[in-house]
DNA sequence: TGCCGAACTTTACACAGTGTAAAGTTGACT
DNA sequence: AGTCAACTTTACACTGTGTAAAGTTCGGCA
């Protein structure tokens, strides 16, 4: 745990990140080891595997971008407009896990622990989803035509990664279409009136 | 193109989805050739890879199940009805080709062929959803406050197969609690009022 | 009867990518 | 000078895909 070993295990993950982002999720340990400007044997000393290399990854992002201080700031919001802030925090980190979360989400098939620590990640998500809606329920402002673990999973599902892709990769729509339109929707299915 | 040779294709494709449905993405060219009662070389008889044996079997599928019957009939009706009978045809036919779907799906990250193929696919039923989303606007119930090709991408975008993935098998919904709340949503999405 | 050809089997191998194993190098610190 | 950790280098086992080619089986047909 020298200096030079954290240097050289950071080394790696923002090397697998770029190529993640870049390449995508068919980068290669060697490309990754190459791009890090190491062995790709020396890999293996800091990551068992290429599952927890990509969940590492995750984790270094969600540091360096700052997940939590993000989403802490929207807990601050009441009602819709707890709602939108809710979206707009979540949506706008999506773009920049996405590289990181297809690998991961396309690992999830062959590798169990791969696929646990996307559904942990996701589960957080739902967790700031079912915050949403209960303080949309606090304020009168929930729709009564959904149950409320119904309306959390509704939402939950809006504002997975896999839509956000469809919808800006597939569809072309740019990030700030994307977030009006996702708040319509999410108003137009949730709120009351 | 004997009998014998369509019987032993046919047979593969069988086993092919068969294996999707129970075991998944994973399901290996000599898993199938086993189901099949072949040698793994009789595969390769007649498919030339993997990827092109798992866009046939997609389309045996189809085949079999009869999408396009069942789709012609969600044409008959008109407004909101058609979107409702849109909404009933496909959402009742993503549980049949989900197996074969997914391993698609996570082929297209190495497969250009596979990625073409399930493009291919998501493109007609893209075209279901603008249809619909016309007949809506022609009954004059589309909501104004999305413009035409924006309500279709939000539509095909609700109606995706990781939706209902997500939905049914994450967050164990029922189908017929799918079918009811999918069409909900997209009441509340894009009917006027 | 004997031959042919198509469908299928069997055996063998090339190739890519992951992960293991172990011996060798380098440089800092003692 | 000696030691330790980090890293390199070389080599190899393993899995799954796809290619190649020789061998088997059997129905149709001269």
């Amino acid at each position: 745990m020298s200096s030079k070993n954290l240097n050289t295990r950071d080394r790696i993950l923002a090397a697998c990140w770029k190529l993640l982002e870049t390449s995508g999720t068919q980068t290669r340990m060697s490309d990754i080891a190459k791009e890090a400007g190491v062995s790709r044997q020396a890999v293996y000393l800091h990551f068992p595997n290429r599952a927890d290399l990509l969940v590492a990854t995750t984790r270094y992002i969600d540091d360096v971008k700052d997940v939590e201080g993000r989403l802490a700031e929207s807990r601050a919001a009441t009602g819709r407009a707890r709602l939108d802030a809710f979206i707009e925090a979540w949506g706008n980190y999506i773009p920049e896990i996405y590289g990181a979360g297809r690998a991961l989400i396309a690992l999830s098939d062959t590798d169990t622990e791969a696929a646990a620590a996307w559904g942990d990640r996701m589960r957080d998500v739902r967790q700031g989803c079912a915050a949403a809606i209960s303080a949309l329920s606090d304020a009168g402002d929930l729709t009564p035509t959904l149950p409320h673990n119904k309306a959390t999973d509704a939402l939950w599902t809006l504002l997975s990664v896999r839509n956000w892709e469809q919808l800006t990769q597939t569809c072309g729509w740019s990030q700030t279409e994307y977030l009006t339109h996702t708040k319509r929707i999410a108003h137009a299915v949730l709120v009351k009136d």
